[in-house]
DNA sequence: TTGAGTGCAAACGTTTTGCATTGTG
DNA sequence: CACAATGCAAAACGTTTGCACTCAA
C-alpha cells in the first residue's frame, strides 16, 4: 500500500529552502501562494504582472529566478506549447498529465494514459534511453471550437 | 491498397507555389534543395548560415518566410525541443515520427508507435477533440551518455 | 554581520516587421 | 508592368545577467 502525504506547499517550500541553505523570503512565499491558487498555465510575464499588482516593487528577475527554483524543487512544471513560450503550472500534489491544446481558443485539456506511458517506457528501453521526463501534446480543435466551425 | 506517389520535392514546391499564386524564386528552390539534403534538425539561423556561404546576399528574413511557407505546404516540420528554439526537419515523403532527445549531447533519436497513436486517437475522441498534429518527446540520456555517467 | 536575495536596467538571442529595391509571371 | 519576393536594418519579444542595495539567518 502506497501512502502519499501531501503537505502544505509552503511547508515544502520552506523545507526545500532550508535543506539547500537558501533563504525564506516574502517574494518566494508570495509566488508559491499565487501559483498554488491560480489554475492554468501561466507565462513568467503573466505571473509577474498579476503579482505586481498586489506587491508593487516586485521584479521580473525575482519571478524568473523563483520559478526556476520551484521547478527544481518540483512545485511547478514548465510546459511549452506551440508558440514556444514557457508556461508554468502548479504541480505539487497533482498527478502527471499531458495536454490537448486548442489552436483556436488556447484552452489546454489535461489527459493521462498509463497505457501510453507503458508503451513509451518499452520504446525507450529498447534504445537504452533513460527517460527523465516527457512531453506529449496534441494540437487541434476543442469540442467548442470544432462545433462553431462546422456550423 | 494504398499507394503513395512521392514526387520530387521541387516539383511539389512549384506546384504549391503556382496554386497559391505565388512566385517561384531561386531562394525558395535553394532552401528546399538544401533541406532535402541536410539531415537533422536545424534552426533558422543554421539554415541561414549554411546557405549564406553558397549564396551570399541571402537574407535572414527570406529564410524565415520561406521556412514558414514550407511548413504550410507540408515540406518541413517544425520541432521545438527543450531549449525552446524552433528547429526544422525535412518531412516530405518521410513517415511521421516523434523524438527521444538526449539532454546531455542533444542527439534526437526518432521513434514511432502505431499503438500509441491509436490510444491517442481514442483519448481525443472521448473529449470530442479534433487532433491536427501532435508532439511526443522524451527527454533523458541516450545510451552513450548514460554509459559515460555510470562509469 | 554576511552573503543570499532583490529590483532595476540593460544585454542577449531569436523571431518578426517596415521599407525601398528587385525580379517573376 | 504589377505586385510578390527579397535583403537589409531595426524593432519586438521573451529570457537572462550585472550590479548596487536589502534583508533573512
Amino acid at each position: 500500500m502506497k501512502v502519499n502525504i501531501i503537505m502544505d506547499p509552503l511547508l515544502l517550500l520552506r523545507q526545500s529552502i532550508k535543506s539547500r541553505g537558501l533563504k525564506d523570503t516574502a517574494q518566494r512565499e508570495g509566488i508559491v501562494r499565487f501559483l498554488a491558487g491560480a489554475k492554468g498555465h501561466l507565462t513568467q510575464e503573466e505571473i509577474f504582472k498579476a503579482l505586481r499588482e498586489r506587491e508593487p516593487g516586485l521584479g521580473r528577475a525575482t519571478v524568473f529566478r523563483t520559478v526556476k527554483l520551484l521547478e527544481e524543487i518540483g512545485l511547478v512544471t514548465r510546459v511549452t506549447f506551440a508558440d514556444g513560450v514557457a508556461r508554468y503550472e502548479f504541480a505539487y500534489g497533482r498527478p502527471h498529465h499531458d495536454h490537448m491544446i486548442c489552436v483556436t481558443c488556447g484552452v489546454a485539456l489535461e489527459f493521462s494514459s498509463p497505457a501510453i506511458e507503458r508503451l513509451q517506457t518499452r520504446l525507450a528501453k529498447a534504445r537504452n534511453f533513460k527517460v527523465r521526463w516527457h512531453r506529449h501534446e496534441m494540437f487541434g480543435l476543442c469540442a467548442r471550437c470544432a462545433g462553431k466551425n462546422s456550423s
